[in-house]
DNA sequence: TCAATGTATGACATTGGTGTGAGGGTCAAG
DNA sequence: CTTGACCCTCACACCAATGTCATACATTGA
């Protein structure tokens, strides 16, 4: 597919598609035209990165961790460098610390707007 | 205390605390010499502060939700508009799908370590 | 008293993810 | 052949969070 499509499809700016691959986190071929020509199974990566953006980790790290993420990860597994090793570790980490942050706030305000729709129904 | 302690206490930047109290976050009094001075309580602020921009809110956003994650808060049932209401709503709703990514991702990089390690051993 | 450390304010720079627009090709439908 | 939709690259702008620096006052200990 074509980038207007990809973008379509991901709900992401044509422009952020671009970036994306200038950070190497997705990659495209060249229609005879110029054209970018995406596989399909760049959506599936576009919306990971997108998400993992949201989250808040940069481009950087995400370009480090996706190719852990891709399933058949046997193939990957030699080329693993201690270096490699160390940063995922701490992005796990990092990532543990989210989840906990996240879990309790997002408790924190069903409770609270729990709390409110109770206070309405009373009066 | 001051804003060096606070500093140490909460592992962030002087610059830092005084840029949450400009954006409304936290608060401080002042001594008579012009000092800012804080309470106990801003310690577990910054933090909580610190782990919601982490995860990619705005202060802005943060501003907003942080007096209904204050404990005692049947005191701000009064004043919740239905404009505040949506914005938790939603604001949840985001937590939601973040604490799924996260919980994703960490699993596949926990697990890839995992498959790491195995290799390592048989090695 | 002097030096060191902590604090205050204010200004400017940087960085990463975005938005936006200029100027120009491609191509299919009318 | 022209129009309109899509694509290209490049450049400049923007914003929020953060770093850094300059200048100056306060406090404390030697």
């Amino acid at each position: 597919m074509r980038i207007g499509e990809l973008s379509r499809r991901t709900d992401t700016p044509v422009r952020m598609l671009r970036y994306y691959e200038e950070q190497g986190l997705i990659h495209s071929e060249r229609l005879p035209n110029g054209y970018r020509s995406y596989e399909d199974y760049v959506v599936d990566r576009v919306r990971q990165v997108r998400g993992l953006l949201e989250v808040g980790l940069p481009t950087r790290i995400i370009k480090q961790i996706l190719p852990c993420l891709d399933g058949s990860r046997a193939i990957y597994l030699p080329y693993v460098t201690p270096d490699m090793i160390a940063t995922l570790e701490r992005e796990r980490d990092r990532m543990a610390e989210k989840i906990e942050c996240l879990t309790k706030n997002h408790r924190a305000i069903s409770d609270y707007l729990e709390a409110v729709s109770h206070e309405i129904r009373a009066s």
